[in-house]
Parts: C-alpha cells; structure tokens; sequence
DNA sequence: AATCCGGGGCC
DNA sequence: GGCCCAGGATT
C-alpha cells in the first residue's frame, strides 16, 4: 500500500474528516501535508521536553535493544535500577552472549517475563554467529532475531539506525486512537495493521526514531491512559478526540480472561544448619528455572485448613507426587523419619500474575528428629535441581517475588 | 486468533 | 479488585 498517497481516512474505514467536518472548533484538522506539521510540531516539543533517560544518554543498537526488552510490559520506573545495573555487567552483545544463564536470571529476578532475558542471549549469540558481532540495521534481519517482535524491531531500526518505520505499542496506539477516534479495537491482533498504517503515514522520514520516542513521551504526558491532559498537549490542534470532547472514549479494549485461582502449601523446611530445602522449577512454562521452596498444589477437596502434623501422601495433589517423593526420599535417607515432617502454619500469602492467582499458606516445617548426618550430602545426592540454601546467602539463586514473599513471611513469623 | 508469560503502580 | 504498562512466542 501506497502509504504516502493516502489520507488518514482512507485506512480508517470511514471518513473521519467528513463526519467531523474539515473545520472543528474553528481549527482546520488533516487536509493536505498536515502530517509534515504534525511532525514538527512533535518534535519540537519533543526537543525540549523530552524525558532525560538512561537509553538515551548515548545511542548504540545494544542500549536501544536492553531497554526496548526490558520496557516490554514493564514501566520505565521498574526498569532504570535494572537498566543501568544489567548494562555494567553485561556492557555490549559479546558479554550477554557468553554469560552464564544463572547469572543473567540474576541480573533479571523480580523484573518477571523471564523468557525475555533468555531469548536476548539467544539473540545475542546469532548476532556473534551470523552477523560477526555487529547488530545489523535491516528492519527484516532485526525482527528474525529471537524475541524481538514489529514493535521492538522499529524502534531498534528507528532510534539506532534512523530507518524510517513506526513503534506500534500499546502507547502509540492509544495515540493514535484518540489523534484519529479510531474505534477498532486495540486488543485485537488484526488491528494492528490500521495503527501500524497510521504510523508509516505520519511518522518523521528525517527522524523516525525520535519521532517514536515523541509518540512514546507524548503517551507518558499527556495522552496517558488514565487522567489524560488532551487540552495542554502541544498536538491539541491536529488531534479528533480532543476537538471532539471524547478522549476517554479511546482507544477501545476489549477485556481480558479472568484469572484461575489456584492454592498451595509452601514448605519451608529448614535444618539444623538453618538451611532451607528450595528446588528448581521445570525448564518450560511459568517461572522456568526458578528457585522456590518446596510447593505442593492442594487437591480440591483440600482447600480447608490443613490439620497441623505429619503431611501424608494422599494429601497431594496429583501432579506434585513427584515433589513429595522426592522430599520423602530425601528425608529417609538421611533424618530416617517418615513422614517428613510436622508443620505450622505461619501466615497466607497471596501472588497475583497475568491469568493465575496463587494463595499460599507458609508452612514451617519441622525435623521429627535431629539429624546427625553432615548436612553436605544432602546436596551431593540425587537430581541437582534440589539444593539446601543458606537464609544468608540467597546471591547464587534466582528467586521470583512470589518467593521474596514466602522468604518475609517465613522470616517474620516463624518459630 | 487465543493463550501463555511477571510484576508493580494506580485507583 | 480491576486496569494499565515501550510485547513476543507458542499453539
């Protein structure tokens, strides 16, 4: 599609100046090369109060591409302190590339989506192989790498290398809704294509890439989701949803799936050494490769209070029966008790996550009898996904805030 | 096209 | 409690 050729109302579906007529409020909205004002009146707010960010402190492919991945879903507050930390230990694509997975999972803990940072690795191990260390600047070969996505790859392209192509967010499409009252639904996949059209039309060919950061810092003022300040927005004049009083009626979004509720046990079971017993999460799937302490899913028939004592088998839920043999097994073998142990409750904890909500109850668990043997063994033996974790020294595992939570619980409460 | 994948901030 | 946020991979 010819994008230059067309008007905004083309792409629309309907004729947005013709319902609206060309003069609103007295103010002549979109006739011809209004994009070329737009742009520069943009940028010219844009260049002397644009936000003063880590990123753009000094411009390279690599810092463009940290900060674009660690903004997805993320808000720029949350992601400065792990920016500007994740850059001086991890400082160009050759060092991300080589790093050791633990400690990128380190350098991530607590900022969640945590297949972010390994697809980056990915990524920056095809960039060593393929493209000798240089992140290349082709819009096309910027997307094939893992984890980067349209968004992601025009905002690369535009701010690193200049390459005149929109960043169609969340953010921009908001925008973009209220600048045009665009009625289609922004959660919509299929919808992308009438936003990402809209930016390739009004997007700045001479500086794209701070022509999306305009849009991105425009989103973050005055066209923010919530308690929007439309009417001293420097684009007030060009934009359909203010001159028409409807700002809060874009963009529109259609709700999300509520979340499954699910219920746990956490144990916490700790030694005489005040070690805590903590096991690894599976390789795929939600937290992968995380640390927790042990958590046993109840049965549904379950869901009441748990009676204080020995924890038995058929107390389980199906799928955690490998969790508990394991714990069996391990406590055989070296406390000779069964079962493994008695608990108190200490205190719930609930976690809420995109589509689960976990309550757990924080249980303390309690050796039936004192263990003689050297602790060491324990971590010598069997699969290497379990580990005995000094309470001191939690800087070897990556823990998720779910975690973080069972670990002031358990420290505030127990016994 | 729908679902999965975290977490924090705000009302 | 619900919604928002500089999304992408998977199915």
């Amino acid at each position: 599609m010819q994008i230059q050729d067309h008007k905004p109302e083309d792409w629309l579906g309907r004729s947005a100046i013709e319902d609206l007529g060309p003069d609103i409020h007295g103010v002549q909205v979109w006739g011809p090369k209004t994009n070329e004002k737009f742009q520069t009146t943009l940028l010219d707010w844009y260049d002397q109060h644009g936000r003063t960010l880590p990123w753009r402190e000094s411009i390279s492919a690599y810092a463009v591409w940290v900060s674009e991945i660690m903004l997805q879903q993320t808000q720029v507050d949350t992601v400065i302190p792990y920016y500007q930390n994740f850059m001086q230990k991890f400082p160009d694509i050759q060092s991300l590339a080589q790093a050791g997975e633990a400690d990128l999972l380190k350098a991530w803990e607590g900022l969640g989506y945590y297949s972010r940072v390994r697809n980056m690795q990915v990524a920056a191990q095809t960039i060593m192989d393929d493209y000798d260390g240089e992140f290349p600047s082709d819009l096309k070969e910027i997307q094939s790498l893992k984890g980067i996505g349209p968004y992601t790859a025009g905002a690369i392209a535009s701010i690193a290398f200049n390459v005149a192509t929109p960043a169609i967010d969340g953010n921009a499409m908001r925008v973009f809704a209220r600048l045009f009252t665009v009625s289609a639904d922004i959660a919509q996949a299929k919808n992308r294509k009438i936003f990402q059209a809209l930016g390739e039309y009004l997007v700045d060919p001479k500086r794209p890439g701070d022509f999306n950061q305009a849009i991105m810092d425009l989103g973050s003022s005055y066209q923010r989701a919530k308690d929007p300040n439309p009417e001293a927005s420097p684009l007030r004049d060009f934009n359909l949803s203010t001159l028409t009083g409807t700002t809060l009626d874009y963009p529109v979004k259609s709700k999300k799936a509520k979340a499954k509720h699910y219920y746990y046990d956490a144990l916490v079971l700790e030694d005489k050494a005040g070690r805590v017993l903590i096991c690894q999460r599976p390789e795929t799937g939600l937290l992968a490769k995380m640390w927790t302490v042990p958590l046993l899913e109840r049965k549904e028939a379950a869901k009441e209070d748990m009676p204080l004592g020995p924890l038995f088998a058929d107390q389980v839920a199906e799928d955690d029966q490998a969790i508990y043999d394991n714990l069996l097994a391990e406590s055989q073998a070296h406390y000779h008790v069964s079962p493994i142990f008695y608990k108190r409750q200490l205190a719930e904890v609930k976690h809420v996550f995109s589509h689960q909500v976990w309550h757990i109850r924080v249980y303390q668990g309690q050796l039936k009898e004192d263990p003689d043997q050297v602790i060491d063994r324990l971590t010598k033996q069997g699969a290497s996904n379990w580990s005995w974790l000094k309470l001191s020294d939690m800087t070897q595992h990556a823990f998720p805030t779910v975690q973080m939570k069972i670990w002031q619980a358990y420290e505030k409460n127990r016994v």
